[in-house]
RNA sequence: GGGGGUGCGCCGGAGUUGGAGAGCCGGGCCAGACUGUAAAUCUGGUGUCUAUGACUGAAUAGGUUCGAUUCCUAUCACCCCCA
């Protein structure tokens, strides 16, 4: 049994009536909470926030990239620099993804796209292959030819030094039948073993390792899947994979996951941030949330707001011209206490980078206020009737 | 005052050798998409109307011609040169 001394998951309480509860993760760069939301620093930045604004919004934990940083600057040069933490200067937990999301993102485009059928995609793949050996990439940048094996990522991720790292898959694509998908499993399975088998060899406690579920949207595939990486020694268990087209079908593989994982592992859901879907798979017991989505409809002008339709507002349509509000009455981000939807639609339309650092601000902090909202609820036991207040239900 | 040149879309270009423009490329404008980030990106729309079709449209007014954005005349605006 390989033990995580830097680490620890307390369920601090559970909620009576569902599957939600509010845990306490410790790792060497301090504690979260949670149910709590990973923002992505992709790259090694938050696209247009830094460590201050994290800190700000009260951010707790962060994600970066295997793929993206053995591209540029490389996983060396971050080891010589003192890791990713004091590269990026930021010094609270954090958490590396392993490059399987982009054997399937390379591969096919965005999930979208994927989803209905690269219809006019012009995405023009630089995945070369996967084979049980691992993935072959041409690099976006200078088209040179990189595996990221199990093993690599793996010693990658070492080398960036994140609290959490994740073993390397494939992220199953939608469009594929169930015997692709489940010979894709068995195969990330074989990779899960051999990336905690890397994992283990050099073990120095300041590093816990998450196992992926995959299986698709299939029932079966799914619990064979869960109840896989339970069987392992995982610090954590990631839900990845296709989670279906829709919404709907997202909650019911999330169901099916849940059946076959350990209930005392902290449990991740891969790429899923929909305000929505926070919800809904708090209760069905998902502790730790990653997504883009924050960060990046707020580059395109959306902000996250609880009582517009879809949660968010576009500051750049006309009707915010002569909007002399704050962005979010009910936010307590620095954007929101100083300038007006007027201002904010005005530097958008000027292309004035500080539009949309300040949408960037408010929906990073809409994101931890929403999980503050959802741990206090559930502490009081009020998660249900809190979940449908916040709802409008 | 004299000479030369240029005028069409909200703006800037391109193009039309007298043979069907609601019509190319940017920008702007109006919207949309985005879920482990090749994304400050991408997509659609953008004359009018009673709208699967019509109508108007190449500075303005005339003229030549089967046919004019194109040729001619006048006027207007702007630019350049001379005085």
């Amino acid at each position: 049994m390989l033990a995580y001394p830097g680490f620890r998951f307390e369920v601090l309480k559970q909620d009576t009536k569902t599957k939600a509860r509010v845990g306490r993760v410790s790792t060497p760069h301090g504690d979260l909470e949670t149910p709590n939301f990973i923002f992505c620093a992709t790259k090694a930045a938050i696209k247009g926030a830094g460590p201050d604004d994290l800190k700000a919004i009260k951010s707790d934990i962060i994600l970066s990239n295997t793929y993206h940083l053995l591209l540029r600057p490389g996983p060396d040069l971050i080891e010589k620099m003192g890791g990713l933490h004091k590269f990026m200067a930021w010094d609270g937990p954090m958490l590396t993804d392993s490059g399987g999301f982009q054997i399937f993102s390379l591969g096919h485009g965005s999930v979208a796209e994927e989803i209905k059928g690269n219809r006019q995609s012009k995405h023009v793949s630089t995945l070369r292959k996967i084979t049980e050996q691992g993935a072959t990439f041409k690099s976006y940048i200078d088209g040179s030819m990189h595996t990221l094996t199990p093993e690599s990522s793996i010693e990658i991720q070492r080398k960036l030094g994140a609290d959490f790292i994740l073993v390397l898959d494939e992220c199953t694509p939608f469009h594929v039948d169930k015997k692709y998908t489940e010979q894709s499993m068995e195969m990330s399975h074989r990779w899960a073993d051999r990336s905690f088998e890397e994992f283990e060899r050099k073990h120095d406690g300041k590093q816990s390792l998450y196992g992926i579920v995959q299986g698709g949207v299939y029932p079966d595939l799914r619990l064979r899947s869960s109840e896989f990486i339970s069987s392992r020694d995982f610090f954590g268990h990631a839900i990845g994979g296709s989670l279906g087209a829709e919404k709907s079908q997202m909650y019911d593989v999330v169901d099916y996951c849940m059946e076959g994982l350990v209930s005392n592992r902290p449990i991740h859901l891969l790429g899923i941030g929909g305000i929505d879907d926070i919800w809904e798979n708090v209760m069905r017991g998902v502790d730790t949330f990653d997504c883009v989505s924050p960060t990046r409809i707020a580059r395109h002008a959306w902000a996250l707001i609880r009582t517009a339709e879809n949660f968010r507002l576009n500051l750049k349509n006309a009707q915010y011209k002569e909007d002399d509000s704050p962005l979010d009455p009910e936010c307590d981000c620095s954007t929101c206490q100083n300038f007006s939807r007027a201002y904010i639609h005005y530097l958008i339309r000027a292309k004035e980078l500080l539009g949309i650092r300040l949408l960037i601000i408010h929906n990073m902090r809409f994101m931890t206020r929403l999980v503050e909202t959802i741990r206090a609820a559930i502490k009081e036991d009020r998660f249900l009737e809190t979940k449908k207040a916040w709802l409008r239900e």
